[in-house]
DNA sequence: CTGAAAGCGCTAACAA
DNA sequence: TTGTTAGCGCTTTCAG
């Protein structure tokens, strides 16, 4: 309020507590809501505060105090609604704690893992959320080694030793699967995800199980790999298609690939739902925005990165904590991109 | 390499100094890079450095060096597109620097934006880039009176102190709304932005303009707000449908706000572009997802967050600079949602 | 070319 | 209940 903009250096504790005559720990100790100071001492120092415009150095906090107050998430790129909507449920979560957010993007970091996770433990934040897949696992390990607060989103845990927040992929690819099984279809194409990340591996299994669950059997042409990008699942749809035995449903292993095999299914003159259904998985925002609107499986992204930030923040408090595993439920959103099989557009 | 993770501090400054036998400010010049250091004790320093496995701690860095090496990023949230191309650009650029970048969302800071102000000067971050509109003018003046190194985003500035970068708004308006005019439409609806926003004031008014241009009448109930959100677009395309003498087209001033229109449009039972004409604004990815395809005025987001950057850098390095402001060109995106105007589709 | 030493602003013992 | 005093790890004069 009465601060003088004109002044070259802010107000520190020390000119605060000149001001309000106490001692600048004492001025610390009531910045840091410690209990046992009088209040009248409180009161004075508090008002000295506001009368100076005093803020607080973040750096000089955390260089004496060990803290940064700052958590960092890691993610591949900001690009995609999938990440969008995790950051929101993050953002959400940390804006009820005094937390600021960091973001790393790992393209920044090729080969250089280690330093970062150095520089990351090394103050630069107090706990890391790390979304990106395919983090080498010396990287995670190096983090865990130093009992480094970690939680990993959308990936389980090979070593059991970190806390992570999934959701029921395997569960998901079965029942869009089956889904789509009921609607009559025999032939459905799968389009995979990124090699190597485990959300992949279970989607594919619950696609297979939930064929060989309706003694459908199991064609490995119909699998192809679409890397979770919309370029991977254009082209996937395009192999797809261009098999002898077309096959009369897709289901996409998320949504960005369904999108792409839209694009593709409809450049090559195709209609959906009536020449072929397609099912996604993840349910962006845009999925309802397409044409047609994608039938799709929902990942709760915002709530797995609330989750995820409450993982965290527990984990700071309690280094010591054992390492939890939530998996939050996926669902089936019907929407107009599928639809039962009949004689006319049998295969 | 051969550091131990067991070890429960990490390496300082002073390990690196005792291991190489040089005092520990001849590390910290290495380490900086200062150029008169004898090459011999140069490499004796980072290889002592490498072996010990040694990463500066940022805080301490920054605290003594007065410098945070973070830059921070003012949005109201992280949840749409624009804003996601718009941090891809700012962050693709602040890779190639060693910035890291911290996101500040406005839903943490209502009503306490001077308190924020100060403690991102306080040394939270160097610099910042205001992506937020609305922002009141008071936080900007109070970072402004500081030398603090701001650019703002997409939003001129009325004082003339502030640097900016945003798009020729005023001439990409003009392009729509005359692009539908040469298309025949007579009758042409506007949807407009945030109030209080430059763009939406601009958008507007090259909206205005266009009609004036080409002799058409100015109607008042074909304008109406949309806030440039979804649900916005939503309802002002349904204000629009009930006029009795109805559009034949609508420029809503973005694209947020058109895919609102494109469900009330289609909700309605009219088709696009058959029955009804709509271009957006901005361009992000989904505009070309959508069903139909939007045409629209491309706004170079991710290039504007990189002009950001390079603004900012500059005036991180060199504060008595003056402010600029860069203005990047829109450009006129024909997709699938305008036709022409015959007579069968006359209003 | 290199070392010594003074802080940066704050937290957290330790005293009193 | 409050004051005194070490540092936190590093940058940056100022002297050699």
């Amino acid at each position: 309020m009465n601060e003088d903009p004109r002044r070259s250096a802010p107000p520190t504790i020390i000119d605060v507590a000149r001001e309000s005559g106490v001692s600048y720990s004492t001025v610390s100790r009531v910045l840091n809501g410690y209990e046992f100071v009088k209040p009248t001492t409180r009161a004075r120092v508090l008002q000295a505060a506001e009368k100076l415009g005093y803020v607080p150095n973040p750096q000089a906090r955390s260089l004496a105090g060990g803290r940064s107050n700052l958590i960092g998430v890691l993610v591949p790129g900001i690009d995609n609604g999938y990440i969008s909507e995790l950051l929101r449920g993050i953002d959400e979560e940390l804006a009820k704690s005094d937390y600021n957010l960091i973001v790393y993007t790992t393209r920044r970091q090729t080969g250089r893992e280690s330093v970062y996770a150095a520089t990351i433990m090394n103050g630069a934040a107090d706990g890391l959320l790390l979304v990106a897949p395919m983090i080498s696992a010396n990287y995670i390990s190096l983090l865990r080694d130093h009992q480094f607060p970690l939680v990993l989103i959308d990936q389980s845990d090979m070593t059991g030793k970190n806390s992570f927040v999934d959701a029921t992929n395997w569960q998901g690819a079965y029942d869009a699967t089956q889904y789509l099984i009921r609607l009559g279809h025999q032939r459905i194409g799968f389009i995979g995800g990124l090699q190597g990340t485990t959300s992949a591996a279970d989607r594919l299994d619950g696609y297979l199980t939930a064929l060989a669950d309706h003694n459908l059997p199991q064609d490995s042409r119909l699998i192809v790999p679409g890397h979770y990008v919309e370029r991977g699942g254009y082209d996937a749809a395009l192999a797809l298609l261009d098999i002898s035995d077309r096959p009369t449903a897709i289901f996409a292993a998320n949504d960005l690939s369904a999108f792409g095999a839209m694009e593709a299914i409809q450049q090559r003159g195709l209609r959906i739902p009536e020449d072929i259904s397609l099912v996604g998985f993840d349910n962006l925002p845009q999925a309802s925005l397409v044409y047609p609107k994608l039938t799709t499986i929902h990942q709760p992204l915002e709530q797995m990165g609330q989750v995820a930030v409450k993982m965290l923040l527990e984990q700071i408090q309690n280094p010591e904590l054992p390492p939890r595993h939530v998996t939050l439920a996926t669902q089936l959103i019907v929407r107009d991109s599928c639809r039962p099989l009949t004689p006319q557009n049998l295969g």
